[in-house]
DNA sequence: CCGAACCTACCTACTAGTAGGTAATACGTG
DNA sequence: CACGTATTACCTACTAGTAGGTAGGTTCGG
């Protein structure tokens, strides 16, 4: 484990439990263990942390989608694949996932940094309107609609839940917010 | 217009915008035309300005879904109305509701406030409940299920709605993800 | 004359970022 | 191999700027 990889690791844990303004350079520094000029030789601005957080986490993030293509056939497994990786990024109802956190501070940032959040939702929603498209063929989703139409409201719902959920530190309420979206994939593999 | 209400409005443009963490009372003293040791006058702490915030918020939102109700008959128009609110607060994508401003930065609120918000949240989903309720009795909206579960849904939908409109600076990501909840609702009133 | 509302002037704590130095390690060349 | 040169990774010590908050005085209407 280099240093810059646990500070990435510590910069990306404060900002999703906490914000990417609400942890400063003073933090990472006791949570890493160096000294906090020693942080600008990797991350000269903090805008630079931004920008390698999140591009880290976009790239991963991709993985994780073709990881979900590869492991379910249907587009409700998929879908309810997607919901869990969701729902595990809650980790105890501490966190949410570093696009919902960027997304809430997004005055902070400028443009390399806002343009890879721009990109992580295209990617996200491409996937999703991907997996919609699938669902009118295989029938694997009840009710299903138009798949663009789908794709936005199932990222909103997430990310809604997820922050309902962070608010009340209570996982509990991601999955109360998607029971009903649950209920509609047919979950067959 | 008192200094104290200026002093409020300037307040919640700016956690709405930009977040409470993100506004100084240097910042308010500019937008107000008073020193900034002067607002220390009317809230001696900033958590003071916070707990006044959110308490005449949670006050105002339930007057107002209180004459949604009496301005809609059915279930599907005072949800329709419901969604009505959520997209206006967005004013063209600059700010969300405020409850979704205090969710995203939670961890700087103490007791008090953290009650006051619970306590929106809480009468917020006890209204939507009650309205799925009755949707189920009139057939206003079209498949809908256990009103606990759907509420959920809603408020999770409208708060990940809100909060992707504001990350693209655009209302139409919340019109495209209301798309498939609006088309459930059926508008006869 | 009292108190609400406001002021100037200040404080402490903390922010991101910089200047300049020190080891250790890697690298190319005679 | 040995020697000089970069480079990497860290350090101490500092800057300018901003945060929330305080002390104490002025102004003015009831």
């Amino acid at each position: 484990m280099t240093t810059r990889t646990a500070l990435l690791d510590a910069a990306e844990h404060a900002a999703r439990t906490r914000g990417f303004d609400a942890f400063s350079y003073a933090d990472l520094s006791r949570a890493v263990g160096i000294r906090k000029a020693s942080i600008h030789h990797h991350f000269p601005a903090k805008a630079d942390l931004a920008h390698a957080l999140i591009s880290r986490y976009r790239e991963s993030f991709a993985l994780s989608l073709k990881s979900i293509c590869e492991m379910n056939e249907t587009a409700g497994a998929r879908l309810s694949a997607f919901l869990d990786s969701y729902r595990s990024a809650l980790s105890g109802g501490e966190a949410v996932c570093l696009c919902v956190a960027f997304s809430t501070g997004r005055d902070s940032f400028q443009d390399p940094v806002l343009a890879e959040l721009d990109g992580f939702h295209r990617d996200c929603l491409a996937w999703l309107e991907n997996v919609f498209t699938q669902a009118l063929q295989d029938k694997s989703v009840s009710g299903a609609g138009a798949a663009d139409a789908e794709a936005s409201a199932c990222l909103a719902l997430v990310e809604g839940a997820q922050l309902i959920a962070r608010a009340a530190r209570d996982p509990r309420r991601f999955d109360d917010a998607t029971t009903v979206f649950r209920g509609r994939l047919v979950n067959r593999n």
